[in-house]
DNA sequence: TCTTTCTTTGTAATATTATAACATATTTTA
DNA sequence: TAAAATATGTTATAATATTACAAAGAAAGA
């Protein structure tokens, strides 16, 4: 599968996130507002978790308004529509690798250069959800954020 | 698996952590001093996901010191050793519900009574594991939090 | 024991992350 | 076009967490 830990096309994939979401909010009939789009853009092009304060310094720079709610709305609207995720660990958000699919995010997080790799896992099967059924417990999301190192690290310079 | 939906022996629960703790400080040659086991006192009391701030308040209530360092060192200190645990999505810490044992823990976080279950889950084996031992990606520590409703809120008052 | 080393605590200040509240503007719907 | 819903502008503040440095206490070696 492929975790985002290589090389690729970034500007085909920025301007087609957007395009995704674009068509995605037409279809749900929201709108998508120029700072929700730039957020997003931001997120693409930064391609690493990136904190709400660091998103509103991009914000000025484009001389958009700087409050913290003008990031922190963009933010909810893209995670609410799944075209964002909060990564809880990090405090930090990251654009959906998988866009438009309905998907259980996974993360990989890598200590060493702070990389951030999204996979889909199954929320209907798996350890957890055993455990959950036989408590009686009903699971209606799950944060699964894993830290260590990522490939290139491991390659590049090994501990 | 008992994950704590249930009634209890609760000061014997208290108690008996306290105890077990103590014994793995000495075994480990470390200071389980006066506020570290007032904290992992008023965690396993409170039986619940507390805020660094609640801790706070409950240790000038006991004569305690209480600036931030002082709750964020005793929870370091116990998050360090298993002994208790932080709970990335509410931004607070529980008392480990097996203490002693070395284990990877999964929480159950009910979002309606805001009730926390500890359970363990395999770190080596299952879906995540799979994606990471494929992408060639080392997983050190994993946070795995499930949201939902718990059994006795099911039970209790059904939405 | 002494003394040096390591660990822990006391304290002030500040950094970082996030939300509440309310006014205004814009878009959508009827 | 009026009403309703949605989105933005803005101020203020809440909640969470860390840095830095001084002082006190415990552990280890001579």
């Amino acid at each position: 599968m492929n975790l985002g830990f290589h090389k690729h096309d970034h500007a085909a994939c920025i301007s087609e996130g957007v395009a995704r979401a674009d068509a995605l909010c037409v279809e749900e009939g929201v709108q998508f507002t120029p700072v929700r789009k730039r957020v997003l853009e931001l997120l693409l092009q930064a391609h690493r978790a990136m904190g709400a304060y660091q998103i509103l310094d991009q914000l000025r720079e484009d001389g958009f308004k700087h409050q913290p709610p003008v990031a922190y709305r963009a933010l909810d609207f893209l995670v609410a529509r799944g075209f964002a995720h909060k990564i809880e660990k990090l405090n930090a958000f990251i654009a959906c690798a998988h866009l438009g699919l309905h998907h259980s995010p996974a993360f990989l997080i890598c200590r060493r250069c702070a990389s951030v790799a999204e996979t889909r896992v199954d929320e209907t099967s798996g350890p957890l959800s055993d455990v959950a059924n036989s408590a009686g417990f009903v699971i209606e999301k799950a944060v699964i954020e894993a830290e260590g190192i990522c490939p290139n690290c491991l390659t590049h310079q090994p501990e």
